[in-house]
Parts: C-alpha cells; structure tokens; sequence
DNA sequence: ACAATACCGTCAATCAACTGACATATTCCG
DNA sequence: CGGAATATGTCAGTTGATTGACGGTATTGT
C-alpha cells in the first residue's frame, strides 16, 4: 500500500516539481497551495506525512502545524518544514512547534526524500524496506507477520523461519540438506522428509487466499521461492 | 528518569560544549571520542539517542552509524549525524545510512537540541511527556493514567511500564528477553517466565472494559500490542 | 512401464504459553 | 509504628498448537 502524502506549497512551480518527485518515488500525493484547506484534507484522510511551506496563503505554515497537532488524530503525522528563511530562530520555533524535520530552500528534491524517508523509517516501520516482498507475499521480520494480497496470513514458528529463509534468497534453489542446517541448525537431526512436509504446510498457508503456488519443487534438487 | 545521551565526539572542545549543553537541558551524557568505544558502550547500556560526529578516529561515523543499526538492540536508537562538511551527496548517504537527521557544522547547540526534542518527540513519546494512543487505548505518561475507550484502566507499576514499552513500539514483536532488560532493567534477574504472568495481567486490565485483545501472542518470539 | 522422487493424511510426542495459587515485598493509611 | 491492601515473582499443572515421523499414493523423468 503506498503511503499517502500531504503537499502544501502555494509556489505552482516548486509544488509540480515536488508532486511529481514524490510520485515518481511511489507516494500517492495529495496537494494543495491552501494552509484552510490542508487542515481539511488532513482531518478527513489522514495522510501518512506533510510537507508543509512555512509561507503561504491565509495561514502561516507555524499555525497549520499547530492546529495539526491539536487535532488527536493527527498528532502524529510526521510534518517536515519548508522555508526559505534560514534563520536559526525560526528553525527552531517550527520544531518546537512539533515539526520533525526542516528544510531550507534550495533544496533538493533528493535531499527532501532521504530526509521523508528517515521520518517514514520512524513513524511506520513496515514501510522502511525492512519488510521482504515477492510480488504479492509480505514478511515483516519486525511485526512476524506475512501477508499475501494484503491479507494476514497465520504460520506456526517453523515455516515462519522457512519462509524467512526463502524470502532473503529469492528465486534460489535451497537442498533439503541446506534447508535443514538453515532453518533447523547446524546440530539438527531431522529426517530430510520433513523438510518435504514443512513445504506442504508452508505453501498451504501461503496458498490458501488464492493465487499461485510460489514455492517450485526442482526435483532431485530442491525448492525454491518466486 | 532523565534520558541518556550518548556523544561520540573527537574534538575536545566541541565534546565539552555538547556535553555542557546537553546536561543542562537535563540530559543524562556518555561521551567518547572513540568509535569503537561508542558501540560498546552502546551494546552496554542503550542510550536513549546518539550524537554522532561523521569524522572521528579509528572509524569514520558512517561505519559507527551502520553497525549500530545492524545491533538489533540499537536498530531503533535515534542517531543524529554532526559534519563540518556540507555537501548534500553527504547528507544524503548519513540519512540513508540510517541516521535521522543531520546537522552541519558550525550549528549553535539550541538548534541541535531542538532537533533532538523532535526526534526524541517520535521515538520516546513518554520522555517527551506526549500522550500515546493506539487505537483506542490512550496512555498518558506525566498523568501516569491508562485509558480505554474513554474508561480508566488502573494498573500497577509493573504493568504500566510493560505497556509503555509496548505503546513506544506498537507493532513490534518483543522477545521475552527484551522485555526483562527493557521493562525491569538489563541487570535484572527476573525469570522469563514472569513475563508471561505480567503480560497475562496486563491483558486482564486493558481487555476488562470489553474489546478485542490488542496484545498479541507470537510463539517462539514474544508479545507485540497493536 | 519402471524406478525414483515427491506429496499427502494421520498420529503421537513435544513444546510453549496460559492459568490459578501462593509466598513475599512494597506501599498505603490510620 | 503496625496492620491492611496491593503488587509482584515463582511455581507447577493444564491446555492446545506445532511438529516430526510414517506409510501409502501420486507424479515425474527416462
């Protein structure tokens, strides 16, 4: 799912290059050059983060941030400042205001990315890269969840760690001798069978939302993922 | 409890001006000018954010940043990055690196601990005195007050500092050990087991008002709320 | 068709978590 | 200060999910 995106730039120029930048990143961006207006499209679809202009229309960006953060169900939302003013006391009034991050103009569209990214990191953790994705089936190592089209998918302990292990070498063909010592240890005395029925269980779990079968059986080899 | 800074810093008379200011804002301060010394005393005692200098001895700070980040204690430590050079190439590899913010020398100290109440802001919301929610469970760290659903939960000590580990890092599987050394502290000899009573306890109370149970059971890894 | 290999359903043993009871600590309050 | 109330840690028994094994069947490649 991808996060969504509050612009509040009234310059028409910088909020194209921005809209377009973050797009081109994977965001859904909503834009608007109104300090009224964002407070509106914030309270009824709460973005995932806002970039706010310090100077714009009507209300000051100092003001939106406040009101943001009195509404409770945006509290939270990760605000990064823009401004053209560089000066140390204005930086850190729109802090203390509750921004989290601040950026003086120039900027560049890449340096305002790392720094959404380093806040995103925080505030939504299983949007950082950490989770695994191959082509519809999510691990989150973080969350020990493993969602397939969006919906949740319950694994006992072990093929949670086999589908973990297949997950990091995509594609690759695993030995049951190889998926043994990885999933099972080095010092493990399992019957190479086994690993045979913790695929069967794995890919009826995976499988069972719909969808094809992502594990390949690679016959007097193997299995592998993807 | 006052939060605990850890500075890694090699120019002598920077190092005590940080330290001087920071303590002052009621900061608990580590400091080093060594790297390698920075990760061991990381490993040691967790801090509670790190003041990171890009060049210093032995290890230039964006290794230090790296392997702090692959220390699965310290992956969620807030890290700010300290440079003289200004370059945006710079910046951006710090933030990519897994530092969350960034500020270039020469800065005034009000700015730097500014920025580091915004990041603290996120990442430890109860040292911040900020209201927590999740979902509809609200927990108040200065008021020292749970509720759900509007209704007053009452909960004993232990509890309440079981579930703002919890509600600091909603999502997240804690491992049984985890909990030991975040909840009753890392030279605690508590049995694991305990955990388990605790947590049973604090499911009780939050779960007694009606709704489903918001903590969730993971076998073989540990609990996670949310 | 044949031999090798993989899949499947079933079952018993195991393991991890839950639970209630209890003995100590600690705090509260008169 | 003393007793009550509350909170906390430990333990041992119970429960239920998970797992490894097995034997029979299906599939595959030659």
């Amino acid at each position: 799912m991808a996060p969504t995106l509050l612009i509040v730039e009234d310059d028409p120029a910088l909020a194209e290059l921005l809209v377009w930048s973050f797009e081109a990143e994977g965001y859904k961006v909503l834009q608007t050059p109104d300090g009224e207006e964002a407070l509106l499209i914030a309270a009824e679809t709460p973005p995932d983060a806002i970039i706010l202009d310090w100077m714009i229309e009507q209300l000051s960006g100092i003001e939106v941030c406040r009101r943001l953060r009195r509404h409770p169900e945006l509290t939270s939302v990760p605000i990064i400042m823009l401004t053209a003013r560089g000066e140390e006391e204005d930086r850190i009034r729109g802090l203390e205001t509750g921004a989290d991050d601040y950026v003086t103009k120039p900027f560049s569209p890449r340096e305002l990315i790392a720094r959404l990214a380093a806040v995103m990191r925080r505030t939504r953790p299983a949007l950082a890269g950490q989770t695994m994705r191959i082509e519809d089936l999510e691990l989150d190592p973080v969350a020990h969840r493993v969602r397939r089209d969006g919906k949740e998918i319950a694994l006992g302990p072990t093929e949670f760690r086999l589908l973990q292990h297949f997950m990091e070498r995509p594609g690759r063909v695993l030995s049951r001798g190889q998926l043994v010592t990885g999933v099972w240890g080095h010092d493990s005395d399992i019957e190479e069978r086994t690993v045979d029925v913790q695929v069967k269980r794995l890919r009826a779990a995976i499988n069972s939302t719909g969808g094809r079968d992502m594990i390949r059986t690679v016959r007097s080899a193997g299995y592998s993922l993807g």
